[in-house]
DNA sequence: CAAATAATTCGACAATCATCAAACTATTCG
DNA sequence: CGAATAGTTTGATGATTGTCGAATTATTTG
């Protein structure tokens, strides 16, 4: 499958997997960072970039690639609020090269 | 996790993908291709490395890289068995990756 | 032992890719 | 409008990596 391949490359780069965690542990209700003032996610599940910036140290250049590379993977969901533009996990696609990855045969 | 990172590299690459779907598809117990003489695994879950170059169009020595590559991140485990040698899954390595593409938070 | 089959090692080469700085766009706010 | 904040675009560069051919090792068999 093809679409599985394009996950697992999107995924297959140190710096990327943490974006994508970071992301998924700090979309949570819980994960405000109140030294950093980082995280300040508004809504479950959702992220700003300049959040996942805070604790994913590279470019913002560099951090807008990954980005693209973990959406056109399908892997997450972007949308622009004002100024800020916001992040979260698309776990369908996750569930699905999940079982691609145990299914047997 | 790092252990994550190293599988999702390993399954990065399509010829490395393709690799592991033969392994997987070809243990099994029908997959003799009387054409070609190809994939005569002997045990279920098992293929020669030369029955994989039959359905992996690649040389000798990029399969053996490879192999090396996707065994060094514990997908797959290969004993010699006199001139050939032989490959199978690891189905416990998969399953925890899927588990963790899985877990929210 | 010699020949054949199966696989590995080694170097080299081409292509991909992660990274950044600089310049730019978008949006809010004073 | 002008300043500040948030992201993007665009090269350029250095590192990684997939690929192969040639030589080599391992094993079986005539």
């Amino acid at each position: 499958m093809d679409e599985a391949l394009k996950i697992f490359q999107a995924l297959s780069d140190s710096t990327r997997l943490a974006v994508f965690q970071c992301i998924r542990g700090c979309g949570g209700e819980t994960a405000y960072d109140t030294e950093t003032g980082c995280c300040d996610a508004t809504e479950p599940g959702a992220v700003a970039l300049c959040d996942v910036k805070c604790q994913v140290p590279c470019s913002p250049s560099t951090l807008t690639h990954h980005l693209n590379v973990l959406r056109d993977a399908g892997i997450i969901e972007t949308d622009r609020r004002g100024r800020q533009v916001y992040v979260q996990i698309n776990g369908a696609a996750l569930a699905k090269v999940a079982s691609f990855l145990v299914n047997t045969k």
